[in-house]
DNA sequence: TACCTTATTGATCATATGATCTTTAAAAGA
DNA sequence: TCTTTTAAAGATCATATGATCAATAAGGTA
């Protein structure tokens, strides 16, 4: 039976009452999923029957349209830059080439996901603020420590500055936009093209790359 | 005096009669800046109002939102790729670094610009054909002959295949999305960075890079 | 089983929005 | 200057949309 219409009985559904923490769960899940779609002027109509719900149930956990996106944007934003990170990416002990490839890897993950990267996008293009503080969190708390990192790494007169690293950051995340803002066929599996972007950086200014 | 206010006195708006043809390109010049601001969703009162004209008389010259939103289209998306790129791209009296150059620099100039950027990304986000259709052209006519010279320039036995390109690609282009989607500090003249990113890509598949 | 709490619904409101149509007046021509 | 054409404004319509609130019934408890 269709899962979506376990609560219907002949196309007529059945009232369900959910703890309000659970509802209020779902109700921002399947908001991130509708925003991500259509974009945050999506009507409240089309999420509540997205969700299976009535529209006005949307206000008695939500005082406003407004504060219902703010919890997509927490729910997405959150987390989303993991406290490890800065810590491995400075960790000499470890080759320079192996911290850039786990850092990406794992970076790639989070963000080449279709909700995160539309979402992302939707806000930025409406300026919202989390979007700035975190790309200035991710500049402050990743590249920046990473460019230290390279020019310790480096063996060579010439070295890389920040606009050299953001080419590569970019490089690296034009995959996400082009798969899910552009919707363009893409490898299934990005981290070889990952990869090859680190090692021609990283050849770039002579660092070793074994 | 304000040049906005040239036709008010005492702030009541003097009515003003244009020729059709150049009243219809006013309007698409104002929907291009104000979409490009706000989103295609953006509402049409706003928009006769930035435009200093009444509401009633967008319909006048545009049978309904969507057909005005095709004008901003075609206003924005048209002459976007030159026809020169293609040929100039696999002059092989050129140096393959300078014709790169050349392409890059000439191309950021173009795509590198508030309108073309927030619309093209807009567009993306709502699944506009046009989006695919140039990014499909993008992708025939520039990249895959890029490819065929970069292999034929090539001496080592590594080549690049269609990801790196894109690779490259996106690298440059993410200068443009940082500045315009996510309005951050960005380096007024981008050539440089455009240079090195192009000198890194080089010098992994060992092309002479005089 | 009967009762109570409250999650959920359904009806409704005020305003926003795309679109239409009649009226007005700017500018060209006689 | 008077007339004509038609670009532009102003009033208005139908529907969409965010939000409110009284009525309903699901599910736990006595």
């Amino acid at each position: 039976m269709d899962p979506l219409k376990v609560d219907t009985i002949q196309g007529t559904a059945k009232r369900r009452r959910l703890p309000p923490d659970e509802r209020r769960q779902q109700i921002v899940d399947g908001a991130v999923a509708f925003f991500a779609e259509v974009g945050l002027e999506g009507k409240t109509r089309d999420l509540a029957k997205h969700l299976g719900i009535t529209q006005s149930l949307l206000f008695n956990y939500f005082e406003n349209k407004d504060s219902l996106i703010e919890a997509v944007y927490a729910q997405v934003y959150i987390d989303r830059l993991s406290p490890e990170w800065p810590r491995r990416l400075v960790d000499r002990s470890v080759p320079l080439r192996s911290r850039l490839l786990a850092f990406y890897n794992d970076y790639s993950k989070l963000i080449f996901e279709y909700e995160w990267m539309r979402i992302f996008m939707f806000s930025g293009l409406a300026g919202a603020e989390l979007n700035r503080r975190y790309l200035e969190h991710l500049n402050k708390m990743i590249l920046h420590p990473l460019l230290d990192e390279i020019h310790a790494a480096s063996s060579k007169s010439m070295m890389p500055d920040m606009e050299d690293l953001w080419n590569l950051h970019g490089g690296i995340v034009y995959i996400g936009i082009r798969q899910h803002i552009y919707r363009m066929p893409c490898p299934d599996d990005p981290s070889l093209a990952i990869e090859h972007a680190i090692d021609r950086f990283l050849q770039a200014f002579a660092i070793n790359q074994d």
